[in-house]
RNA sequence: GGGCAGAUGGCCGAGCGGUUAAAGGCGACAGACUGUAAAUCUGUUCUCUCACGAGUACGCAGGUUCGAACCCUGCUCUGCCCA
């Protein structure tokens, strides 16, 4: 099968280029995806691209990585982010270190293979190059209307918040880029999320006025979740990429969380099973959804793909613990079993103030599983906190040495999923 | 430079002198149900407080009033339009 055929029945392909296929089919190419360096780590919305370049880099073609330092700059103005403009050099050759590291995981930079990745970063060609020689060497090449066709800048200018001549610009700026690698790297495929097919058509564009080429793209669709939900991207609760930033067991409980919809999408898109074994595993899980078949194993590939093995087991390891035993008690658990939970948030308190006793709510609230005292007690009151597996049911409730497990450690849980260990001494 | 509109809690968005800690929606968190799902239903969602309650809050600074998110003045910012 060849790779676009593949990356069709999975589902990645939104908008394709006439002649795209033909071209992969043809020769090795080389392509590339932007990333944005607004952290020092990718999150798994950058899952997808990354997950496309390393499909390109199995069907033996070159990827490339493109960091958007320059890009990074410019942002998105209407957003107010501050931090966004405030990226410095430093903090952005930070992130794109971050990134870097990252991406190397997952592509081969062994550079004595032809189609080695490689990273590139825009603001190495956009740093010197001035504002003038920028409009007369890109700006002449596309018009206006051409610009305001795009769908994005369309919505803005038709809806009430306006767009600045930065934010407009940027087609221009990511166009220009997809020719500076036509011109410097003979690559001629760019790849992205659907939103950015507008500003990759312009580059495709830039490449046929400015010099006269042909250079193919395509898109994959935005990952959405069928609730409606951001995937993966919430305010506070970002799945990272970076096992310091989310642990591999967050992470592993982020893909068994999906619904049956979701499972079924994504475990094409996020694993690389053949069709036979996917078509397979859709069946076992129809047969019995109940056993989740689905989300474990979409879960284990890809912690394993972007963690490792070993992390995926202690993952499963502490999931197995945590969730499968409900029966089991928690005095059965070992100092060792409950010392190596992976993934758990820990925290001290003072021995000697348990021994004493203390009110539950206190306790809450000094070990920082609550913020506050009133917000540890309407969790209480709403039946959401739990002890060492027992729900607290009453207010008053007393947190004293009979408590402590070995002697030393309370295991807490806020609703079901959010464990606390509490070790005293 | 001129004219107009606007700035409300994480977001959207009502309120236009007192009963407004501020409708409604979204999001988030928890509970029930379940499969550690989804959908649905219920509760919570400014901060602190056992609680009574207290303190902050409707762009910023002043003012009018017994009392202001709501009225007045100045400022800042945003959008639209004109030159």
């Amino acid at each position: 099968m060849d790779l676009v055929k593949e990356l069709m029945w999975r589902g990645m392909i939104q908008d394709i280029m006439p002649g795209t296929e033909e071209k992969l089919n043809k020769e090795i190419t080389t392509g590339y995806i932007g990333f944005d360096p607004t952290a020092d780590s990718l999150h798994i919305g950058s899952l997808v691209p990354i997950l496309l370049l390393v499909h390109l880099q199995k069907a033996g073609h070159k990827p490339i990585a493109l960091v958007g330092g320059a890009t990074g700059m410019v942002g998105d103005p209407s957003g107010k982010s501050e931090e966004r403009n405030l990226l410095s050099e430093e903090v952005l050759e930070k992130n794109l270190q971050g990134i870097k590291k990252q991406l190397e995981k997952f592509l081969d930079f062994n550079t004595s293979k032809t189609n080695a990745a490689e990273i590139v970063n825009n603001y190495d060609w956009f740093k010197n190059f001035n504002f003038l020689h920028f409009i007369r060497d890109v700006g002449k090449h596309i018009t206006v209307n051409y610009m305001m066709a795009k769908d994005s800048v369309k919505n803005r200018i038709e809806g009430e918040t306006g767009m600045s001549f930065a934010e407009f610009s940027y087609q221009l700026i990511q166009g220009y880029d997809f020719y500076w690698l036509f011109q410097n790297k003979n690559c001629t495929l760019q790849m992205g999320g659907s939103d950015q097919w507008g500003n990759i058509v312009t580059g495709t564009e830039l490449i046929r006025k400015k010099a006269n080429g042909t250079a193919y793209a395509f898109t994959c669709p935005l990952i959405t979740k069928t609730d409606g939900g951001k995937f993966g991207k919430t305010e506070k609760g970002n799945i990272w990429l970076d096992a310091t930033r989310t642990s591999p067991y967050q992470f592993y409980q982020f893909w068994l969380n999906a619904s049956d919809d979701d499972a079924s999408k994504w475990i094409k898109i996020f694993t690389f099973l053949p069709q036979v074994e996917i078509d397979q595993l859709l069946l076992e899980h129809q047969s019995d959804l109940s056993k989740r078949i689905l989300q474990k194993r979409l879960a284990a590939e890809i912690t394993a793909f972007v963690h490792s093995k070993k992390e995926l087991d202690d993952a499963l390891e502490t999931t197995l613990k945590l969730f499968s035993s409900q029966e089991k008690n928690i005095e059965n658990f070992s100092v060792e079993e409950l010392e190596s939970l992976e993934g758990i948030v820990q925290s001290h308190f003072s021995k000697a103030i348990i021994t004493n006793g203390i009110d539950v709510v206190s306790f809450l609230a000094d070990t920082n599983i609550f913020t506050s005292k009133g917000e540890a007690r309407k969790m209480i009151q709403a039946g959401g906190v739990s002890i060492n597996r027992k729900k607290i049911e009453e207010l008053a409730t007393k947190i004293d040495a009979t408590y402590l497990l070995h002697h030393k450690y309370l295991l807490v849980q806020k609703g079901k999923k959010n464990y606390y260990l509490v070790t005293a001494n």
